[in-house]
DNA sequence: GCTAGCGTTGACGCCGGGGTCAATGTTTAG
DNA sequence: CTAAACATTGACCCCGGCGTCAACGCTAGC
């Protein structure tokens, strides 16, 4: 089941360069064949799918890493591991925050938009109308 | 009331170089004196803290950039523009979409978790250990 | 032998919102 | 007169996750 670059990249959904920068990460150990060229098997396969599938759920390549190790030290799933673990449970409370926030912000804006039907707008110049009616006396 | 870059930056908490960056964004609009120093008054002020705040809020410049020509048109809010009002209906939008979305990685999430504690760990080889130790025999 | 289509490495570009430096000009206080 | 403290423009750097191009090597089919 031995491949090379381009049908990894095809077998898992993404293209030769993502690979090669995922090997440069150092999340992607690569075989070479005498020629130099990059070997690859179903095992990748499936790590790079894993990889992919971590990066869809919102984890930074950072995030992936101790999952891929922990693939690399024979577990049969990345989140084996307890770095894997941790970054879940991290993550886990990033979300609850970071939502949190969001909801937050979402209703001081529905709130301002609500709030903008009542005030009628009364015109004053905030500032000369634009930089090319150049009334400004600016004698310092 | 009239106050150079540095005196301005100071009283909307900014640096700079913000200044000038929001200025090359076409943000704030600036006035130069005779020797070619930017020039800022009071209004200039209000300008850049209601850039601030909505920055603040997630919004991003390009996104602030109604509120702007709003309040430049005279108006004496930032949100009297139906544009900047259609800023805030989708950005309203985006944030009721990204937050469903939150949820639910952060729900897929916390299942993972939760089923971690089920299943035994099954040792299996999923790649050779590392890249070092090499008993590939690709000859392709 | 020649071309097409793979592979390799290296390097630059992009996006947003500025940080930081350099070279130069201006104003001001002592 | 001079030095400090401000101002100007221009340019490069940063982050992550690649896209894209250049220049070159290997291999297969005709």
């Amino acid at each position: 089941m031995a491949m090379r670059i381009r049908e990894l990249a095809a077998q898992a959904g993404t293209t030769t360069r993502t690979l090669r920068y995922y090997e440069a990460q150092g999340l992607l150990p690569t075989g070479r064949s005498a020629n130099g060229y990059r070997v690859y098997d179903e095992h990748h396969v499936r790590l790079v799918r894993e990889i992919r599938s971590l990066q869809a759920i919102g984890f930074s390549l950072q995030d992936v890493r101790p999952f891929v190790e922990c693939l690399l030290a024979g577990h049969e799933s990345g989140d084996d591991c307890p770095a894997s673990v941790d970054v879940y449970r991290r993550k886990l409370a990033y979300l609850e925050r970071h939502i949190a926030e969001l909801r937050d912000v979402r209703d001081r804006l529905s709130e301002r938009l609500a709030d903008l039907g009542d005030a009628p707008p009364p015109r004053c110049q905030l500032l000369p109308t634009g930089p090319e009616s150049d009334t400004r006396g600016d004698k310092q």
